[in-house]
Formats: C-alpha cells, structure tokens, sequence
DNA sequence: CAGGGAGTAT
DNA sequence: ATACTCC
C-alpha cells in the first residue's frame, strides 16, 4: 500500500513524492561551446547589450560573474572572450531539444526559464521499484546529509532510485546534446531546486526531508527562497525578517499582517523546506515576444523603425511555433530618472487571425497583413504616448500574446462549427489555383546566424519578394478533396462563446451584404483595422436568406433541423449570451465531412 | 541590468 | 486589460 498517503494527515510529513530539478551548466555559454569547441579552452563571457551575462567556468576563474559590466569584465580578464547572446534563437532550440530528452521519461515536466526543468518521477521511481531489490539500491551522486536512519515511509530509498534517474537524465543530456547539468533530487520541487547547484559543476545532490528544515538554515537569506523576490524581501526585512531562521521562527500571526493569509502560510512552509506545489507540465509557450531596449528613442519615426524591426523578427518565431496569434501587445519603457528599470507599460489588442496564413504548414503573413500589423502597433503606441509631448523612450517591446485555443468545455454548436472554420480557413487557397508567391515567407530572413553587435536595426531585412494581392472572389472552389480529408489540425481561438467573441466572428466573416443583417451597433471599434479591413469576398453562389455569405446553402440544409435553427438564432443575435444548447453527441456524429464544407475561407 | 516568459492580483 | 512579481 502507499505509505504515503493513508496515514498523513500533516501534509508536511508527505514525503511520497520525487522530484527532480536540473539545470544547465552556464547554459548560453555552453551552447556556444558546442557550437565552436574551440571556445571551450577560452575564458567565455556572453554579452548582451552592455552586459556579461554569463561566462563559462574559465571565465569564473578570473572573476568573472553574472551581469557584471563588460567594461568590468574586461579589466578583471582582458583576454575574455566575448560572444553577443542578444538573439536567444539558439538558446531557446537548445532549450527544447533538452526539454524534448526529459520528457522521454514519463512524468511532467516543468520548464524554469531557459535552462531549468523539474520532473516528477514518483511514478517511475515505483515502478522501478517493483522490479528492484530494494537492499541493492544505492545512491547516484552527492548527498546533502547522511540520513540517520531509515524513513519509516520509505522516501529514503525513492529518493536513491529518483537520483539514479537523474543521473540517467543528465547522461542522456550529455550524450546527445553535450550539455554538463547538474540535478538536485528531492520530495519536493523548492529542495530540488535549492541543493541543485551544491555540487557545481556537473554533478548532483539528493536530500532527504529529514533535513529540509536543517538545509534551509544553510541560506544566506530569506532571498535564497525560490519565489521569495525582492519585494517580497523589502517586507520582511522591514520586519526584521532577514535569515531564514528568522523566518522560521517568526509567529504566523505576525506575517499575515503584512501578507495575505496564504501568503503567510507560504513563507512559513518555505521556510522549513515544505513545498506541495506540483511539477506541472510545460506546454507551448503562453505569449511570444521580442524587446529591445537603448539609450533613448525620441522620435516617432524611429519608434517605427524599432517596431518593424521587432515584428519581422517575431513572424520568424511565430512561424516557427505554428500557432496563429490573435492578440497582439506593445511595451514600452519610458526614460525615468527615479527608476532604474522596470516601469514598463502595455497596451494590447485583438488582431484578426485572417492576417495570417497557413501554407504547406508554414505560417506566414502578406505585406499587407504585415503593413496592417504595423498600423495596429502604432495605433497602441499612440495609446501609451502622448505626441503631441516629448517623449524619451528607452524600451520596445512587441508580444503576441494569445493564440488559437483549444474547443474546451462547452459543447455547442458554435464552438463545433467554429473549429470547422478554422480548419478551413487555413487551407491552402494559392496553391491550387494559384502557384505565384503571394505571401511573405520568413524562412529566408532567419537572424538566427547573428553573432555581431546590435540586432536592433537592419540585421533582419524584409525579404524583398514582390506582394502580390490575391483575388479572394471564387477561391473556394479551389479547395481540394484531400485537404478537405487532412485539415490542418490548427484550431481557432477567437472563437468563444461570449457574445463578444461571437460579434468578431460575425464580423470577421459576414460579407458587406449580409452584415446589413446582423441588428448591432459595430463591434469592431475595438479593433478599428478590423473595421476599416475591406474584406473582398467570397462566395458567389448559395445561401439561404438568413444565413451569412460563408454559409453554402445545400449544406445547411442538409443539416438536421435542431442545427438549423440554432444556427439561425445564432446569427439573429449574435450578442445572444445564452446561446442554445444542442446535444454534442448529435452533433458529432452529423457528417463531419459536410459540416467541414460548411464555410468558406475568409480574407 | 539583458531578454524571455509565467503567474497573480486588481 | 494591465501592472506587478518572480525566475
């Protein structure tokens, strides 16, 4: 039986759990090892901006340390190497390849940042422990503290399996990437973490919860605590909490009245190495952005051309995740004396997915669809700056922010017919009937290969292909049987089921005709590119009179008749938010390959 | 303090 | 939708 869970009834004594944290060696650094080997014998700095922002371990030897000013580094080590780390491209592949490696094993698996990654192994380390002797398992590497005898829960020995894992990991790591890590094993992700680097480099250290509340003492100060961050700090230290066994001794009283309840619990738990917040596996990323930050940007003009450079290097990435973004935000940092950093400000926006394109599974985006962005950008620029004043800018930033999400939850018509429409509408219109380059295609433009200087200007130029307009009328009977059978598997995520994201659907794809049907004031003053978009159309030929222009008459009525007419109380009233309910069940088992023809793409 | 992101609170 | 915090 597990021995963990019947007879606790204190979550702190849970020690069913393994964990297991690995980090990368100076992980820039070493990618750029691998890359050229012979950096491998010079002492290495990685520079962005004016900054050194990692070094390899020759490097150290000199002195060398994290963010320490270029000009600093080099009077410590005039011989140091440096290599400009500004484009993180390299960086983020080799991230993933090591992500990819971990989840080999089975387990979730959390990525920190660039270089680090949690994994719960409980699941593995039990089942290896059905087919081990239990007396024959010994420790793979470094240990905290000598455990004084056995944990009546058996932790002891899952820890020892777990650390075997790692040192499985970290090889598999080494062998296939050439990357030195370093691991920590624990019961929980915040020990894991905290006696990861004990053994630097290239090594590492299992703890046992017998010690958690002993190791923790070992911390300089109650800023050593994962999660525990500057501001955080401010606080207790303004309470004089300042160790961590200040923290461990301070009442429960006295830290809720200066942080919320949970909070406090938090930090006392923390503070003896207890820690249940689970690894959760990483997925894609949430938003993907790019910034660049200067001296000072005074002028509009420049702004722009900070913006374009921006944006050609984003679609890269964009393209290169797949997704299509629906949200688009820009940041910026305005000069300011008091403080250092920080103080950025955000605005943000839909952007309409039909800016983008699938073809061939490549992601891509026409001048125009480029020049529109760019109009977006400044419009929020224009949010976030008064030009009619001075302004004195020292950071740009450019994110898209939300993608095409998966059809959760609600099993209605719209959200089923929806993700119809997605896979519709990033068919390949061009290459049936039209073989020309009538897109942008970023493939050629990678700034991967950039090792020099400044990436804020000119190092990504437009690839100089010619726009071309593409006529959107009748393109849809260019759609082929076989894409039809093997949509793409993207997904639309604009689309939900609130009355708002229903107007933009409408919106997005109702002709000029048809929109003269939908009883609304202009949904779109949101998003004024939108609104002002002339959206060529489409689809000649059948509709019911009801029905939208990119609704094919025969297929609606080929529908069952409880489709129909929540498809017509739908586009009655679009702002409806309580929609009507249909049987999901009925829904999917009606012809899927009918309702697949059921719109027609969009511009 | 560079460049990304994630998560949370408001 | 934004700001703040943290890594």
């Amino acid at each position: 039986m597990d021995s963990s869970s019947s007879t606790f009834t204190d979550v702190s004594s849970d020690h069913s759990k393994s964990i297991i944290h690995i980090d990368v060696d100076c992980f820039y650094a070493q990618v750029e090892m691998v890359r050229k080997p012979e950096l491998r014998s010079l002492p290495l700095g990685i520079q962005q901006k004016n900054i050194v922002v990692t070094s390899n371990y020759e490097a150290r030897k000199y002195g060398i340390r994290k963010c320490m000013l270029v000009s600093d580094a080099l009077k410590v080590c005039p011989n140091l190497k440096l290599v400009n780390g500004e484009d993180l491209h390299d960086y983020r592949a080799a991230s993933n390849k090591i992500f990819t490696i971990l989840q080999n094993w089975k387990g979730p698996v959390e990525k920190l940042g660039m270089d680090e990654n949690f994994i719960d192994v409980t699941n593995l380390v039990q089942e290896k422990l059905k087919n081990i002797n239990v007396t024959s398992i010994t420790l793979s590497g470094n240990m905290y503290c000598e455990p004084s005898e056995e944990c009546p829960c058996g932790c002891h020995t899952r820890l020892k399996v777990a650390s075997q894992i790692a040192s499985e990991m970290r090889n598999k790591i080494y062998d296939e990437l050439g990357f030195t890590t370093c691991a920590g094993i624990a019961h929980n992700k915040l020990l894991a973490k905290l006696v990861c680097p004990l053994n630097k480099p290239n090594d590492q250290t299992t703890i046992f919860p017998e010690h958690g509340a002993n190791f923790m003492t070992t911390l300089q100060s109650v800023r050593s605590i994962p999660s525990i961050g500057s501001k955080t700090t401010e606080v207790l230290i303004s309470q004089k909490i300042i160790t961590v066994s200040d923290l461990q001794e301070v009442s429960l009283d006295v830290l809720k009245k200066h942080f919320s309840g949970d909070m406090a619990v938090r930090l006392k738990c923390l503070s003896v190495g207890e820690d249940n917040t689970p690894v959760k596996q990483s997925g894609r990323p949430q938003s993907i952005g790019l910034e660049d930050s200067f001296k000072t940007v005074s002028v509009k003009s420049e702004v722009e051309e900070k913006f374009l450079a921006l944006l050609q290097r984003l679609l890269i990435l964009v393209r290169e995740d797949g997704r299509i973004p629906v949200s688009l935000r820009v940041t910026l940092r305005k000069r300011d004396v008091k403080r250092l950093s920080s103080h950025r400000e955000s605005r943000q926006c839909q952007v309409s997915p039909s800016i983008f394109t699938i073809s061939n599974g490549t992601l891509t985006v026409t001048e125009a669809g480029q020049q529109k962005l760019m109009s977006i950008i400044m419009r929020l620029f224009n949010k976030l700056i008064d030009l009619s004043k001075p302004f004195h800018l020292t950071l740009v930033g450019l994110a898209f922010t939300k993608f095409q999400e998966r059809m959760t939850g609600r099993s209605s018509i719209v959200n089923y017919l929806m993700n119809d429409i997605s896979v519709q509408s990033v068919l390949n219109i061009q290459n049936d009937c039209d073989t020309s380059a009538s897109s942008m295609d970023y493939s050629a433009a990678s700034p991967s290969s950039s090792t020099t200087t400044d990436l804020s200007d000119g190092e990504v130029e437009p690839s100089p292909k010619k726009p071309k307009k593409v006529n959107w009328i009748a393109k849809r009977r260019c759609l082929s049987k076989e894409e039809v059978a093997s949509p793409s598997k993207l997904k639309v995520g604009e689309l939900r089921l609130n009355s708002k994201e229903l107007e933009k659907v409408s919106e997005l794809r109702l002709s000029s005709r048809d929109r003269s049907l939908t009883p609304r004031a202009s949904p779109a003053k949101d998003n004024p590119s939108d609104a002002s978009d002339s959206m060529k159309d489409v689809a000649e030929g059948g509709k019911c009179a009801d029905c939208p222009s990119y609704v094919d008459k025969e297929v609606f009525n080929a529908l069952p008749d409880n489709m129909q007419q929540e498809l017509k109380a739908m586009w009655k009233n679009p702002a409806s938010s309580e929609l009507p309910r249909s049987s999901p069940r009925n829904l999917n088992k009606a012809k899927p390959n009918t309702l697949l023809k059921y719109f027609v793409p969009h511009k």
